[in-house]
DNA sequence: TCCTATTTTGGTCAAGTGTCCTAAATTTGG
DNA sequence: CCAAATTTAGGACACTTGACCAAAATAGGA
């Protein structure tokens, strides 16, 4: 099973080893408190609490809260995508099974308290936060790499661009999930249900739509403007 | 077409009509910050200086700004259920037809800026605030309702239960899209494509989903306790 | 018109925020 | 062990926030 670092940041913050864990300290702290009390909650006398240490000593590491929240939000990132560049290098099963397992594993991740109540906090500052924005979409460009891997062996007819929207259907179903089933939240105790669920509908998309299919609602055309077949 | 009302508001604020026009007027102004700014920049004060009055007036009408945004909140939400009331009592076409028109629909209204806005703030809200957490849960209760109307005819197999989820999964699913391909989103522009991708694969599960697919990753039962067949 | 209930103003208050600065304490390499 | 670099403490600053209150202005029915 794949397990996901809380962090992985690429510290440039001090040269003493006290400065190296201090400055990795303050970032658990933050996000320990952007996942249990919201983002509203998160400021820099807070988090110099839940440290234990002044708020003086949090701004010598992060001169301003933006700079922290960045930092923060870099190394969240980062470690997401370390895991999803690990699966994508591990060439073991047939594609079939490939496709069904990492749905299954972003399902599952998804009850854990830090996806369930980090990505929705994203999803709100991306939507006024140019910054944020980019590296969640980076993030989620990173996510998809594995079915556009995927898709082109299950389903060879597609075009390249077919092909992404397909994976981003694939995506996205699966984040939907996330408000509905995860952590804590009302239909958990389903997820082995939906996981079913998913698995079978998802696959059955990927191997069976055609352009036709795709198209069928584009207003100003009935196909893609040029095939690759 | 069916079209969301920004805000229906049950207000009983006010006794003169000016009351009355300012109550809604504040929540308007409310609305309009919450959408354009986020929920960090929604203080009284700028409320006030969006309705161009005195900061006092706005506590005379909500003396605390939890009452203001939990109104606020029940307004948006009753504007919402009253378009799914509206959709589900409309007995027009054919099961498979509905189905994917009300897809199609929900798609649809995903691009607008007040959905694409509004309901990652409430997933976020959700996370921290158990009032807005039940409401949430109420308005997709109701918005899950007319699949749960349309599942059964299309696939009179599945148990109440199981319709239940399935129902869940095509609304979450859906749902998901909104980071994606909702209102100025990368993806913004294949939406099109992207309610051909889900109608043909969302129709084509709740068609042919088995109660075998549903429970093929659940551990300790290989079926449903009870059947109704 | 007048009188009462409603609406609006303008201000104060304490609490909390991010940022900045100086001096003390501590760490580390030579 | 010492000196230089780093880390920490503590405080001050200007600013915003939600809540509160008394008095003035307005609206609407009698």
């Amino acid at each position: 099973m794949y397990s996901m670092p809380r962090l992985k940041l690429r510290s440039n913050s001090g040269s003493y080893s006290k400065g190296q864990t201090r400055a990795t300290e303050i970032l658990e702290a933050a996000l320990d408190i952007l996942l249990d009390h919201g983002y509203q909650s998160l400021s820099m006398r807070r988090i110099a609490a839940a440290c234990g240490i002044t708020l003086g000593n949090v701004t010598y590491y992060y001169p301003t809260k933006d700079q922290l929240v960045r930092d923060l939000l870099e190394s969240v990132v980062q470690s997401y995508m370390d895991t999803f560049d690990a699966i994508r290098n591990d060439p073991t099963m047939a594609p079939e099974d490939q496709f069904v397992t990492v749905i299954r594993l972003l399902l599952e991740d998804i009850q854990t308290k830090k996806t369930t109540h980090l990505f929705p906090q994203l999803w709100t500052l991306s939507n006024h936060d140019s910054f944020i924005s980019e590296r969640v979409d980076e993030l989620y460009v990173n996510a998809r790499q594995i079915f556009n891997d995927l898709i082109p062996i299950l389903n060879p007819a597609l075009t390249d661009h077919e092909r992404e929207v397909v994976a981003l259907f694939v995506s996205a179903s699966i984040e939907g999930m996330t408000m509905f089933a995860g952590y804590e939240k009302p239909w958990a105790p389903d997820m082995p249900l939906i996981e079913g669920i998913a698995a079978k509908s998802l696959l059955e998309c990927v191997k069976t739509i055609t352009a036709d299919d795709i198209y069928r609602f584009a207003p100003d055309r009935k196909g893609p403007v040029l095939r690759n077949s």
